[in-house]
DNA sequence: GGCTCTATTTCGGAG
DNA sequence: CTCCGAAGTAGAGCC
């Protein structure tokens, strides 16, 4: 972990600064201090003079911060190529991207701060709670879902869409599952119609269509019902259960 | 614009340094260094020890990023609850917020720079290419989508959503506008798709489906004249012709 | 507060 | 490269 820092630079000292530090690509890099700002590619935006922090990665994306919010004022999540110099006597960043096309241009108007921070060590990092993993335990425990149920397929591709889960209830008939790892909305009702629908058409059987999800909206469950659609309450994040219920191995 | 720093503190400095300038809720404060993050709410994250920053801002958002990419591999949009103290030894943060229930914990583990800045002049933005912008801008010359059109409404609420415009066509007949600003997808497709069938039973009368954006993906074209329904070339950014096909004044 | 929808969505994955 | 869909989406607007 090094870091350079550099306070109240005049324009000159900042261009140079930046070059320096932007140039190899290994610093995040960080300016505090009034700009403006503008972006034009796939919408176009300016911000007049106001403070701001300007946050530059190694990896070439740029953030623009205000002092509220999570969401940066300006971004470029991927920078093509990055400029720095004087325009006008005034110290001007400017990040050009292809791909969409698009440039993001910070002109410094009054520099408090400029520093370079080095974040060596790697992070590893771990999320428990995504879809996919909702989607691999119920695949594995169908019985979450309903009594009975078998697993036909995972991701099953249709004319509409890839089916979360396809199985068999312990009836024999044909089950479409849609998953959601939050609240179940309309659009997801939709969307299961949809899979039901072609699943019906292209077999001829009779299919069910279940929503599974840890809840579900008011407007979504009238419409699910109303469709002959069914819901299932699963948990995005089960609890570690400590081998509890699990058989024991002897 | 103040600034306050702190350089490799021990753990009760940086304990002190974050509780001031948190409790005034006035500052931007950053911790870079080590860190162990761990959220526990919506889902579920563990990030091992690694080079961070971490930034507070004054309205109790919270954001850890690491050296790449624009999005923080943690965070917290809002805070009810923001806690600092010493924890076996270490510097810890931990940040809750309920609806939903949710905690950030951060334990510093090794810390390089702490910092405290005041970013004081609001900043005045302004977008342009929004969608609501394009909604406004084709309700006014819905000329751009195609001649003959009259609109009658914006934001129509059906059963299963507001539709973006509705309006008639030269010939008389009902027209669902579905508009996109980036490029239309299968599923803007799905949208038009269900209002037009919407409308269709509600007024019994004969309806087109119009998909309006600056380009639409390849399936989805496929789709949409599968469907019986329309694609319309307009633009979310239209350039700004300087009153060069304006009537004149005189 | 719940619900819906946009977003310069970002990001990752599949074809 | 295009296309699609999830996301701890965030954030705004409406009811």
């Amino acid at each position: 972990m090094q870091l350079e820092a550099l306070h109240d630079p005049r324009d000159d000292e900042l261009v140079e600064f930046l070059r320096e530090h932007l140039r190899a690509g290994q610093a995040l890099v960080q300016v505090v201090g009034t700009c403006e700002v503008s972006y034009v590619g796939r919408a176009a935006s300016f911000a007049d003079a106001g403070d701001l922090l300007v946050m530059v990665k190694p990896d070439g994306s740029i953030q623009v911060h205000r002092d509220r919010g999570v969401k940066p004022v300006n971004w470029q999540p991927r920078t093509d190529d990055l400029w720095v110099g004087l325009d006008d006597g005034q110290a001007v960043l400017v990040a050009e991207r292809r791909t969409p096309e698009e440039t993001l241009r910070v002109v410094f108007l009054e520099v408090a701060l400029a520093q370079a921070l080095h974040l060596q060590e790697e992070i590893a990092f771990v999320l428990r709670g995504s879809e996919a993993q909702m989607q691999a335990a119920l695949a594995r425990e169908p019985e979450l879902i309903e009594p009975g149920l078998t697993v036909l397929d995972r991701e099953l591709p249709t004319d509409v869409g890839g089916i979360d889960l396809f199985a068999r209830d312990r009836d024999g008939r044909l089950v479409v599952v849609e998953l959601k790892r939050a609240k179940g909305t309309q659009e997801a009702v939709h969307q299961l119609g949809r899979y039901v629908t072609s699943v019906r058409r292209f077999t001829g059987e009779s299919v069910r269509g279940i929503l599974a999800a840890p809840a579900i909206t008011k407007p979504a469950l009238a419409q699910l019902s109303a469709a002959g659609l069914e819901f299932a309450l699963v948990t995005a994040l089960p609890e570690i259960d400590e081998g509890v219920d699990q058989p024991s191995l002897f």
